[in-house]
DNA sequence: GCGCATTTTGACCACTTGGTAAAACCTACG
DNA sequence: CGTAGGTTTTACCAAGTGGTCAAAATGCGC
């Protein structure tokens, strides 16, 4: 396997081919469905080849997990206890569902891995996820009980604007299947959403 | 393979062992994360024991499915026109978070299943699924055109019933992570959910 | 307990899959 | 050039997988 920082112009157009590919292949196919021949096909690579990048199919994985972990977190870690509450809330949902809209194979990844028990992530949800969330959820708390929203449980408010926002990523076929397939449902559940959550935050 | 109608003690005993397994291994590891072999383990089969029974995989995961497809309806089918809007819809989100909490096996399968792209179910999410939230859509729409609730998009209204209840059941190690491991999410959501759509539709 | 249909098993097969070894091939640089 | 280091390919395992088959074992009505 060649080196990890010194990167030649080959490798890092291979590495960065092969963590495309996989982002294609894991998120369409989960863990187990995914085969290197695939990934490797998908990169335009001979599977040899890509492993003579990656050491296993359990590297290829961890390394795009690796790579997309900090950007899933982003959209919450700038919620902002200075702002509006309510502001800040719906910011948080707004740039939950453009990612969702704009990145459904990393947000398929997630939900893959999750689903199936997050046998190679749990850590990382015990310990990073948990720490941030529990740190924003007290901001909330702080906003629930100064009366600037309505008392709400942080948490599950929380739960709420993933489940809502990932939906349309993650169960995009079934979505389609019910809205007609050249339907964009993007528009109509930003208005939803917002609906949704400033009728509910509204002291 | 055995006759379809006339069914045996034995017959019964092991289909039903069959079903219960493949449930629980499918909705454990997808589609293509389960083998035959576990499915017979875990049923307390051989594999070509179990292959006597169903001819293939395929026909295992089909008969599952077929299975629990109506139960998993059911509660859309009961949400009545002529009920009150929004003990209609509230009592609609109970029966979900009822289905997430006590059958996430099941919520787990159809999970797995569109996560990635449904291609054993879509014909059935584009006939019988959308035939059902079009003629659900229509009576929401109607209560909203009444003034009787919240103007709101039916469609999307229903999808935000999937979501929130059906994440406690699919990322349910998610959820624990956060919460704690012996945390008993399911009472906190529902207060939650009947929070957000109380405030949320009540006109 | 007999005879027949049902059920179960053990041995097996073809194919896929993750991964390896070593030789062949580039390519930058003196 | 030429050669050293990096890169790619060819050929190849060993394990796992879905599925088959004939023979053995078992149930069951009489």
């Amino acid at each position: 396997m060649p080196k990890a920082t010194p990167q030649t112009r080959i490798q890092k157009k291979n590495t960065d081919a092969i963590l495309e590919a996989a982002l294609e292949v894991f998120s369409a196919n989960g863990f187990r469905g995914a085969t290197v021949d695939m990934i490797a096909n998908e990169a335009g690579l001979s599977k040899p080849n890509l492993l003579y990048y990656f050491a296993s199919k359990e590297a290829i994985h961890a390394a795009v997990l690796e790579r997309l972990l900090g950007t899933w977190l982003d959209p919450l870690r700038a919620l902002e206890p200075a702002g509006d509450p309510l502001l800040e809330i719906v910011g948080y949902m707004h740039r939950k569902l453009d990612l969702a809209r704009d990145y459904p194979r990393e947000s398929r990844l997630f939900a893959n891995e999750i689903v199936q028990g997050a046998p190679r992530i749990l850590t990382i949800l015990q310990t990073d996820l948990k720490d941030l969330v529990d740190e924003k959820a007290k901001v909330i708390a702080a906003w629930s009980a100064a009366g600037r929203i309505t008392p709400v449980d942080p948490y599950h408010l929380i739960f709420s604007i993933w489940s809502m926002t990932q939906h349309y990523a993650d169960f995009d076929v079934q979505v389609h299947a019910i809205l007609g397939g050249d339907h964009d449902p993007y528009p109509d559940a930003r208005r939803y959403l917002e609906t949704l959550f400033t009728r509910m935050l509204r002291p």
